[in-house]
DNA sequence: ACCAATATATCGCACCGCTATACATAGGAC
DNA sequence: GTCCTATGTATAGCGGTGCGATATATTGGT
């Protein structure tokens, strides 16, 4: 259970989703790093190793822009989305969809809908 | 309009819908090419230079096995699905179903449900 | 004083999709 | 017959990127 996604699965999505942690407000590396095993239940454990260089390609690409700050206790790099960076996080994620459409429509009945824990939502909003 | 997927999203997956093609029969690697980029509406146009080597690379894997025949016209190298072939496409298709969930509850915010500023065809309807 | 958690950084490996190139056959146009 | 295109398979080398290993520094607890 909760195994770790294949490496090959996050080509392509992983800056995607770094980019959207970013649009709910500022983060540093480490937080980033934190919030997105959180929100994969454990499923995308990001090393280090893997983080800053994305961190840095972001920022060089100017999707991201970085400020160093130590108000908030140690000194941390804080990430901003810049406008680049949030025109880019909707239409990869737009893409992302397309994609994942795509991929139902070839491999969905070769899934086994059997979810855990049924509940499909409960009528949210 | 109907741009191609960039490429790392096929890291991951690409083998997963190879594997899909071919659980619906025997197929030879250029029909192969030829079902995903219609079962992609023009998006995914596999080079040869990665749709040969990703077989090879599958038949080495004993998830599929090849046989030349020439009874249908042409000499060509028909793959078919092994059993362990088949587990794992069940296997890596529920794996991708729960990326793609991941993503889905990550990115999802960001996705415009609206289509790219309307048909391209004046909606039958 | 020691140690774990926090926080960032870089090097080099490994994997794989792609371009470029190659070669062979088949069928139509001229 | 010759040319051209589509069909069909193959490999070499490049480039991008996730990762393990490693390094460094700070912080707080025992």
């Amino acid at each position: 259970m909760s195994e770790k996604f294949q490496s090959d699965l996050l080509r392509g999505s992983l800056d995607l989703m770094v980019l959207s942690v970013l649009a709910e407000g500022s983060q540093y590396g480490y937080v980033i790093q934190k919030q997105l095993n959180t929100a994969s239940q454990g499923k995308i454990k990001l090393p280090a190793g893997t983080l800053y260089p994305l961190l840095h390609r972001l920022e060089s690409d100017k999707l991201i822009r970085c400020r160093w700050d130590s108000s908030t206790g140690r000194r941390r790099k804080w990430y901003d989305l810049t406008a680049k960076g949030k025109k880019r996080l909707k239409a990869q994620a737009n893409q992302w969809q397309q994609y994942a459409d795509c991929m139902t429509s070839l491999i969905g009945e070769f899934i086994s809908s059997t979810k855990p824990s049924g509940a499909t939502k409960p009528a949210s909003s």
